[in-house]
DNA sequence: CGGGCCATGTAACGGGTTACATGATTAC
DNA sequence: GTAATCATGTAACCCGTTACATGGCCCG
């Protein structure tokens, strides 16, 4: 259960509405984790039930009025906790059913797989290039927090823009090779 | 729902119990598809009743009675049509715990998140050495089916192999940076 | 005599997705 | 007038995990 962990994570930067989680999980985490806005919202209730936040509601005239959380210490503790521990090692989580589809790519002619291999190669070119804006979105919001946070803010969107590029090498092999075999 | 398809994928190569699909997925896909035997019986019951696959009871002395499955044909069209639709673009699906909790790592000292990253890199490294041994075994199932499909295999192996490596040059250059901000 | 392979399952639970529902304000 | 932004939620469903249960054969 990671989506209530990053929510705390979050809120430890301080007080945010559900809402504005929503856009924060969608401006930064989403390539490796999306979240839905209903998601989010049915997340931060359990959380209030479990005393990991609590809730303000603000009373707004020209806005809908919102509902402000701002995580507890035994929600600090709990994130904490989680931050630091194990988790499943690695790979065992993985599901991708892209790979599964060219796994099994035999059962169609090879234009098919080539055609699916280009697009999704251009699928990560795009990809590729909305990353570019990512670091001027580090540093405006770096300026907000202390550095401490965001130089791994930096790290896992150069996680994110090598994964891409190596996507796209692969994809291009991948296709050089099905075309030499046609 | 991916496994219900790779199952199909599979049964499609020929017939097969619950026991030889799960040998095959933990020695072909478990990269990127990990299944759980248990989840295999599961899902082989209901494919049943969907009558995309049948079942035969196979009466052994010396072993265990097994039950082989056989793909139908309403299985083999809904194989194929699931492997060629669109299927969620890219990313959307992506959960990575790991990356989540590096986002969130300036909450502890830089030291804990430089461990992180060296056991995760020796982690990927022992399972680039895995893989190591898959081209060996891909030419020997590749023997039984034709050429066709075992090209396919190969891709994904290589995907893996350059996933792995990447994951390790990151891993690597992020140590280095967080060590020299000390 | 213990561990690994063969072989199949059930029950409870958890976490996430999809689809749906509502409604005000602001900017083009 | 219509689209976007702000803002919150419910209900049903699906997929998958965990833990548990069983039991014989073969090899060292």
């Amino acid at each position: 259960m990671s989506l209530s962990h990053s929510i705390l994570g979050f809120l430890a930067y301080g007080r945010m509405t559900g809402y504005d989680l929503s856009k924060a999980f969608g401006s930064s985490v989403r390539f490796f984790w999306h979240a839905q806005a209903s998601h989010i919202y049915l997340e931060l209730k359990k959380l209030e039930q479990k005393q990991f936040v609590t809730c303000e509601q603000v009373l707004q005239t020209e806005k809908p009025n919102k509902k402000l959380y701002e995580i507890t210490e035994a929600g600090r503790r709990e994130f904490l906790r989680w931050l630091a521990s194990e988790g499943e090692g690695f790979g065992k989580g993985t599901k991708d059913a892209f790979l599964l589809r060219i796994f099994f790519s035999g059962n169609h002619p090879p234009e098919v797989c080539i055609g699916m291999l280009t697009a999704f190669a251009a699928d990560c070119r795009r990809q590729l290039d909305e990353m570019g804006a990512v670091p001027a979105s580090i540093r405006s919001y770096g300026g907000m927090v202390d550095e401490r946070h965001s130089i791994y803010w930096g790290l896992t969107a150069d996680f994110g823009n090598r994964y891409m590029q190596m996507c796209v090498d692969w994809a291009e092999s991948a296709v050089r090779r099905l075309e030499e075999l046609r």
